[in-house]
DNA sequence: CTAGGTGCAAAAGGTTTGCGGTTAA
DNA sequence: TTAACCGCAAACCTTTTGCACCTAG
């Protein structure tokens, strides 16, 4: 688990809106950038106690939704399951794997056809894809034997 | 408020899976019929409530419970905000107005071209797409006054 | 008759909030 | 110095659950 050489517009984008560079903040978002995946607030909490045993949780939350209020970090929503976050700001969809619970990014292409019909006067401003299957795996363990179904969770 | 002139697929839906048809899972049913907007658990059990003041709203949440388990209805998430149901059952996405929060079905064109990079061996059983904006009638008050923001709600 | 369903109240679980003490700027 | 922030605990709100009674088949 090694350091991130650089924290990529944190402090400009903290800094931009007025906002306090505390050492908690820095803290939870450096777990967000250290593994790309998809922590959700407690996993963020755990995470970040290691490094910084004081913080809490109610921090922790704090911090994210300051984060996501300024744009620097996204809510990523799966069912009802509690919200996750991503450090990645690129336009970008989800992958729900049933089998193994993973959330994967997923790219949109160049040539994004939005094969959709909406009623004329509406006006989007962002679209949230999540796809939820089974991911290569998952597909697999499944595949090899009828009797284990895929880890339902 | 007129009824329903038949109960499209009800019984038999219900009867196939060898559940019992309960007054309240028809009354459940029915108020998801009527108007076909995407009201959340709660308001499913208020609208009920007019035609059936004993149910409770235990018995209300069971029943969306069952009939999603069914595929009689599906569940519609947009962030946290509380479940709602909807009885369509074509493959379709929503509308999510941030103006004023009305959330709306849309169609997906014929040629839906799947226009997303998803890594090989991943195999995708259901698409869920959310996009979010301004209604045309939100869209129409923000542009005509610009100091009256859209209720944000 | 009886398995499955209902209604009530209490619990669970994620998230938010009030508040006194702390700290970055 | 001081407004913003932290940490704690309690509150909130949607959803789930345990259990006694009820009812559709």
């Amino acid at each position: 688990m090694k350091k991130s050489p650089s924290i990529p517009s944190y402090e400009s984008a903290m800094g931009r809106e007025g906002l306090r560079l505390t050492p908690q903040r820095r803290q939870v978002y450096e777990v967000l950038m250290d593994k790309r995946d998809h922590p959700t607030a407690t996993e963020v909490f755990i995470r970040a106690q290691k490094k910084m045993p004081s913080i809490s949780l109610a921090t922790v939350y704090n911090c994210l939704e300051t984060m996501v209020g300024n744009g620097l970090v996204k809510a990523v929503h799966v069912d009802r399951e509690p919200t996750r976050f991503c450090a990645n700001l690129m336009e970008h969809g989800h992958f729900h794997c049933t089998g193994c619970g993973h959330i994967s990014d997923i790219e949109f292409s160049q040539t994004h056809d939005k094969g959709w019909k909406l009623p004329s006067g509406f006006l989007v401003t962002q679209h949230d894809l999540t796809l939820r299957g089974l991911c290569t795996d998952c597909g697999a363990t499944f595949k090899n034997s009828n009797n284990s179904q895929p880890t339902t969770k």
